[in-house]
DNA sequence: GCGATACTGAACCGTATGGTTGAACAAAGC
DNA sequence: GCTTTGTTCAACCATACGGTTCAGTATCGC
């Protein structure tokens, strides 16, 4: 597996790596907001948030549009995708033992016959 | 949006950030590995790369075997499938991105009639 | 037993991170 | 103009991170 981008995915897992962070994307994933508003729900100082904006911010996952004081935010999701495409790549490690439960659960059904018949 | 377990996310997100990381799960998506196995493609010292994998490790995405001298290690991609779950809550948004780019590229191709019509 | 091999642990270093406070700035509202 | 509001910036702090080196432990092969 060939990466064309680590130091992008290495920003964006790295966004993605604390809960404040992710909190706020899911946020922004209601529509546009303000760092005000982002900052609003967490028990921290508003300079705090304001630095996670900035990370969200710098790994592309946010945008930032300044109209008159107000810093708006936007859900840029493009980077997400890129994320997600490293993840699949292993989506067949999963599936496979998920397929592998699901076997063990059948073969409990009926343990005397269906040998060797779970894919 | 919800989170059932932000800290095993923040574990898992936190370990996909780094490249050296991803690159030794790569690796193992091939088969186990021993830790020497995993080092060697690095120009690291050993224990830099043994604590790569300790940090897989208490992430949850690889299972170490010790037999012997030799510690084997095993993908375990069930949390990558957590992580998955999370970013595909976000899926809609940058599919969207992508629906609004294909659009724009076929109103080029015929930029005189139907217009109001990409979705 | 002895040396080589596979690995972890501990100590250390420089830098980044997540947080704070307080000052600064720009724009609104009065 | 003055105050309030929304926000960043700079300085600071404690802790974590990614890396190193060196010592220690366990196992294998002879």
């Amino acid at each position: 597996m060939v990466e064309q981008s680590p130091a992008e995915l290495d920003a964006v897992f790295h966004a993605l790596s604390d809960a404040t962070r992710r909190r706020m994307l899911a946020r922004l994933a209601s529509g546009e907001a303000s760092v005000g508003e982002l900052a609003r729900p967490f028990a921290m100082s508003f300079a705090g948030a304001s630095k996670h904006v900035k990370v969200l911010e710098s790994a592309g996952l946010v945008r930032r549009r300044i109209d008159g004081r107000i810093h708006h935010c936007r859900l840029e999701a493009a980077p997400l995708a890129e994320a997600d495409a490293w993840l699949r790549h292993y989506e067949r490690y999963w599936t496979r033992t998920l397929d592998r439960l699901e076997a063990l659960l059948k073969a409990e059904d009926r343990p005397k016959h269906d040998k060797g018949n779970a894919r």
